[in-house]
DNA sequence: AGAAAAAGCGAGTGAATGCTCGCATTATAG
DNA sequence: CTATAATGCGAGCATTCACTCGCTTTTTCT
């Protein structure tokens, strides 16, 4: 039974026990980012608090930038479900119930953890760049195919054009809505901000 | 004549001299980021393109974080010296046209030094930030005074609300147009935007 | 001209940090 | 039980980098 050379250096292999290692480190990640923010977030850091050596972590990660992109990616996967889902349950929906209930979910996938968020939008220098527009791209294209099919309750407009200004739009407001909590957060507030965002996206469309 | 004692250890005192190291020292500073990134920006390298010494350096900045706040001040003013023209200008056209120039003039604002906006927004860690901010709140309250003159043209709405959304997805949607150049970026793509975007908020208010 | 202050210099220091490497421990297979 | 692979360890290496300090050069003032 030729067993392979013992090469193995670097990173996959999963057999239950690394799996958690795994798990731990991309964990510990998030935490430190959160805590106490990308500057002061060192790859032994992330091992001593993941309760794993930095030579375990190396084992499984290249980089320091590569657990980095892993919290981003879990993040952006997280907030994709939602966005994927939502825009399947509306597809049958007429523009203004549609309209509304995006809205909504986008301050909501804000909300999942705006700490993390908050720092992954204002702290990450360079990576995770490609993720952004794949996700970005991918969020696009949902929108624009859910325009394609009620072309009818719209009026004529470049249909690239006008997911671009919506998304753009409602990205904007949930974000700053999210990162300005001081002056906003009451949910009087969350309710009023939905209206008008919807009503102008609405306004907009038709 | 008593002279004060040599105590001038740092910071301030400009005498012709110095100030053209200051502006050297800024200068570079901006064009490292914008060719090389936030990592890759040291002092040392900093000192090097400014063509000065790292102790001429600190004797004008007290950290390279200085310096870096230094570069997003200037570029924020320049900014903000366009947007608060406009706004003057604007104060007694309609909505419609005001709007429509606001929109036109968040682009361009966009456009004065794209790299080096992208990589103020995208890669530079906390610094700032109370600028940043300062920016934010000084130009909500700018577009809500215009809005408050404005009243009759308008719909009953929160003024704070209406300026919030508006500014927010005005930015946005230059923000985004800028730095997606990839598939964006034609005269006449620009026209149809400023159009939609103005047709958007102006939709909203009225 | 001379003195003093201002500006400038740049090798060097100390601390932080990403990452390696040789070895130890645990799991799997025969 | 034993050999082999998989996983885990963590002291320490190498490097980078912000920043200092003692000194020289230039400017200003009288």
């Amino acid at each position: 039974m030729a067993r392979k050379p013992p090469t193995k250096p670097r990173k996959n292999a999963l057999q239950e026990r690394s799996r958690a290692t795994v798990d731990a480190l991309v964990e510990a990640t998030a935490r430190i980012l959160v805590r106490e923010g990308f500057e002061k977030t060192s790859t032994n850091r992330i091992a001593e608090i993941a309760g794993v050596s930095v030579g375990s972590l190396y084992q499984y990660f290249p980089s320091k930038e590569a657990l980095v992109a892993a919290v981003i990616e879990r993040h952006n996967e997280e907030i994709m479900g939602i966005v994927r889902t939502t825009l399947t349950e509306v597809t049958d929906m007429p523009i203004e119930k549609a309209v509304r209930r995006l809205v909504t979910v986008a301050i909501e996938a804000h909300r999942i953890n705006p700490e993390l968020h908050r720092v992954l939008a204002e702290q990450i220098p360079r990576a995770g760049k490609l993720d952004v527009e794949a996700f970005n791209r991918e969020v696009h294209s949902l929108v624009r195919a859910y325009f394609e099919s009620h072309r009818k309750e719209m009026r004529k407009i470049d249909l690239d054009v006008a997911a671009f200004i919506c998304v753009s739009a409602i990205e904007a407001v949930a974000h700053n809505m999210v990162l300005n909590q001081a002056e906003m957060l009451s949910e009087k507030m969350v309710r009023t901000l939905v209206d008008e965002t919807t009503r102008m996206v609405v306004g907009f469309l038709r």
